[in-house]
DNA sequence: GGTGCCATGTAACGCGTTACATGATTAT
DNA sequence: ATAATCATGTAACGCGTTACATGGCACC
């Protein structure tokens, strides 16, 4: 959803093509190491917003040089990027891969948790330090976009060893007693207004 | 990716059909509130798994119910989901919807960053409340999939919440002096083996 | 005889990636 | 010349979602 948007955005400022919108995101995120958009992405997305009218094709230019297909955002197009604006975002954490995993090796048996948790928390260490490096060589005036993002991974990545340690300490309480097999439930039960934990 | 291996987990423990495999799943992440997964994303995941010699179809039961297509893990599905398991994995913070947001706003100013950030405050301060209250509802001894799911949520949530004081700060730092256009570097130029910030 | 669970899929779409393809201009 | 950059796309695939479709069994 996040490129849509951006795109939307930055057609909101000015009118651009489509080669400018690649690079115009590029320099969003601080760079193609971040997010690197393939040109794929962005035609196809700009086909979808056409589609959808919220963007529109409004002029082809050609200076000398090649052909440039310039779009501009359209009524209907601002309304949905206000709306976006608007709006609050709940982060998905459920969908974390290594929750996954460490979910998956606790069912299945294959490794023991606490030597996951190991090789997980070595590695975070690793990213946090390289974050931590990265981010004090960055220039506060003109790399503003590097630095928030190096922040925010800095950030999280604490998060992250925390919780390790907070699962490990879980872990710990009941490894003796054998991890139940979680119940698998019934799917589709009547929803009340709140299902949740009632009586 | 996620779900691929978790099948490949489930299957790793016993043979299983599609259907024991999505249920098998909910409980993994703790109920389809979590993580719903649909019919549809288990067939074809199987079904990819099986054109790569991941899993293959070991035997068709039917006791006295409807059919069931039953599901066995191969000598290469093991290969590789042990490897996921040895594997480090690093959280893509950079692919964020509110880290884009904030960023498309600065760059096309259609909103004020603060009012943006005022906005998602609340909101993740509102989800706080909700995650805290909710783990504290789930047992330890049977739900701790839930418990730890939340835990994370909680960490996160705080991470993102800290993360909004520093954006803050970091733009009242420079608020005053107009926000730099960032600048669209030619893409493609070479990649030395470190091309970070040399001289 | 309906409702809900068990069990299986297909079709189409959105988002994102990889690979492929074309052609013009600009710098060395 | 040829390499890089500017500029545009298509095709096919992976992952995930929504919607649609089929059929048997069990319980009330």
């Amino acid at each position: 959803m996040s490129v849509r948007f951006a795109v939307l955005g930055l057609l909101s400022q000015k009118p651009r093509h489509g080669y400018e919108l690649r690079a115009a995101f590029s320099a969003l995120v601080g760079g193609d190491e971040n997010w690197d958009v393939k040109p794929a992405q962005i035609y196809t997305t700009l086909n979808r917003l056409c589609l959808a009218g919220h963007v529109a094709l409004s002029s082809i230019s050609q200076d000398g040089g090649p052909e440039k297909q310039i779009f501009t955002i359209t009524d209907e197009g601002r309304r949905i990027l206000k709306e976006w604006y608007e709006s609050g975002i709940t982060p998905e954490h459920a969908h974390d891969e290594f929750f996954i995993k460490l979910m998956t090796a606790l069912v299945s048996g294959d490794i023991e948790p606490f030597r996951l948790i190991q090789i997980q928390r070595a590695h975070l260490y690793q990213d946090l330090h390289a974050a931590t490096t990265i981010r004090n060589q960055y220039d506060p005036r003109t790399e503003m976009a590097q630095i928030l993002l190096m922040d925010k991974s800095i950030m999280h990545l604490e998060a992250d060893l925390r919780w390790l340690d907070i699962a490990e300490m879980r872990l710990e309480v009941v490894q003796n007693q054998p991890f139940p097999e979680p119940e698998i439930k019934p799917r589709g039960r009547p929803k009340k207004t709140a299902p949740r934990k009632e009586g």
